[in-house]
RNA sequence: GUCCUGUUCGUCUAGCGGUUAGGACACCGGGUUUUCAUCCCGGAAACAGGAGUUCGAUUCUCCUACGGGACGCCA
């Protein structure tokens, strides 16, 4: 069985985009799930179009998502370069190959292929047979001397062993010209897998680098989960066939194949993408997610917040099963670090019809009688107060969290409590009852 | 316009002639956590339409409608 080499060729235009990352995604699981080569090569025959943000945004990016190339920029291999703008010496010694069976001819500058005139059978993986007839002669090289799209595109994975052209369904009417080319040289053409494509949140068509959402840029500056990504962009016109949805790279890897993709377009859906990433952030082994809260709070610029890394342990213990996304971290926690916290205006409303002030002091007298705050001890103790007085234990509750954090959201009370410990929750109440909030 | 291609809940999907058409997100309701963005339970929600083929079509064929793509000296 020869070895399966698969390639992704983007031109480096413009920021690196959702749909080209999943055709990058579903190349690099066929490589990956076959133990075959994954190639990256950058199509940049068009040179004023191209741009070096756009080229260092992909590699960034691709990384990030951890599609490591086998061979291309900056790694190598067999078969370079992997930029087209510099394989001009393997074009034109195609070209002659093409001049010599008499398929090519100039006009107006250009050079152009002589269609055969066949219908073409494409045999995709699938969509099945398609068949199409190239009816017109196309150019393969412009006038100003470089090569179109058709030309190299067929030319390089011809020299770069390509077995199979795994690529969105936009080139699906294309494949016809290339056909047309790989008869012209006389060499079989490899396997096509034309994959659908990923279609707007709403409205018509396609999703395009404009639309919101649409940039992998967007989520890695964000601090998604490029596991969770990964995730969902795989589900995609794709599925393990089972009702998994919540998979792990290996759990792809192992399941992908491209007899598996469907043939219908998916719409793009951002609100599933957050739910897996709060799945994926749910799952993060404690470790994992102290390591990476702790690179997003340097980040952000709050790096005081983990000068205290034992301190920092016990808050996220308590927060990561909250937390959605990294994105919310430093807000989520801020209060922690800090005594000055505000006081949330829709917060105080809440909790303001309970009689908050008294309640604070007779949590305060509490507190003082008891040794520590350590979480069982402050459960029983609140719930034994709130009998004794005949008041509901969420009187209590939901104002102690206002008077300790300004909020009426976050982690589970009784472990805040034990977290910021009985000096400074005694403090927080007394800051809380002189601030004279509720009157 | 021509040529390709597709059509299962709002969305992502399972289904490959006989199913109460399954799951997930989102939504709605209830419960737990006497907070909550966690967790649990429940609900509403789909085979585009029409002809065939067949004992029987969501599944096969054709037509219509609608969607998507390609028709560049862009890639």
């Amino acid at each position: 069985m020869l070895k399966v080499r698969v390639r992704f060729a983007p031109s480096p235009t413009g920021y690196f985009h959702i749909g080209g990352a999943r055709t990058a995604l579903f190349n690099w699981l066929y490589a990956k799930h076959t133990g075959g080569t994954f190639v990256l090569r950058i199509e940049d025959s068009d040179m004023e179009r191209n741009t070096k943000e756009s080229l260092q945004s992909l590699l960034t990016n691709l990384r990030w998502l951890g599609l490591h190339w086998d061979e291309g920029p900056e790694v190598g291999g067999a078969y370079g370069s992997y930029f087209q703008s510099e394989r001009n010496d393997i074009y034109q010694h195609h070209l002659q190959i093409l001049k010599d069976a008499g398929r090519v001819y100039e006009k107006e500058g250009a050079l152009w292929l002589k269609v055969s005139g066949k219908m073409q059978t494409i045999d995709d993986i699938i969509h099945g047979p398609v068949q199409r007839l190239e009816e017109k002669d196309f150019v393969i090289y412009r006038s100003n001397g470089t090569p179109v799209f058709h030309f190299v595109n067929v030319v390089d994975d011809i020299t770069m062993k390509i077995t199979h052209v795994i690529r969105g369904e936009d080139h699906l009417s294309n494949t016809s010209k290339h056909l047309e080319l790989y008869q012209a040289f006389g060499v079989p053409a490899p396997k096509f897998a034309h994959i659908p494509l990923i279609l707007k949140t709403d409205g018509p068509g396609k999703m395009s680098k404009r639309d919101r959402g649409s940039l992998v840029e967007e989520y890695r500056n964000k601090f998604f989960l490029p596991e969770a990504l990964i995730n969902y962009l795989s589900l995609l016109g794709w599925s393990p066939k089972d009702d998994r949805e919540f998979l792990s790279l290996e759990e792809i890897i192992q399941a992908f194949d491209l007899v598996g993709i469907n043939k219908t377009h998916a719409r793009f859906d951002e609100r599933k993408l957050s739910f897996l990433n709060a799945e994926h952030m749910k799952h993060l082994p404690k470790e994992e997610f102290f390591r990476r809260g702790v690179w997003v709070l340097q980040q952000t610029n709050h790096a005081d917040y983990v000068k205290n890394e034992p301190y920092l342990q016990q808050i996220f213990a308590i927060v990561q099963e909250k937390l959605r996304s990294f994105e919310e971290l430093p807000h989520f926690i801020s209060y922690f670090f800090d005594e000055q916290y505000p006081f949330e205006p829709t917060a105080l409303q809440k909790v303001a019809k309970h009689q908050p002030q008294a309640r604070l002091v007779e949590l305060q007298s509490l507190f003082q009688s008891l040794p520590s705050l350590d979480t069982n001890t402050v459960e029983t103790a609140i719930q034994s107060l709130s009998k004794e007085k005949n008041l509901p234990a969420g009187d209590y509750i939901h104002t102690l969290r206002f008077a300790i954090s300004g909020r009426t959201v976050g982690p589970s009370l009784y472990h805040m409590l034990g977290v910021l410990g009985k000096e400074i929750v005694l403090k927080r109440i007394q800051r809380c009852v002189e601030a004279h909030l509720f009157s």
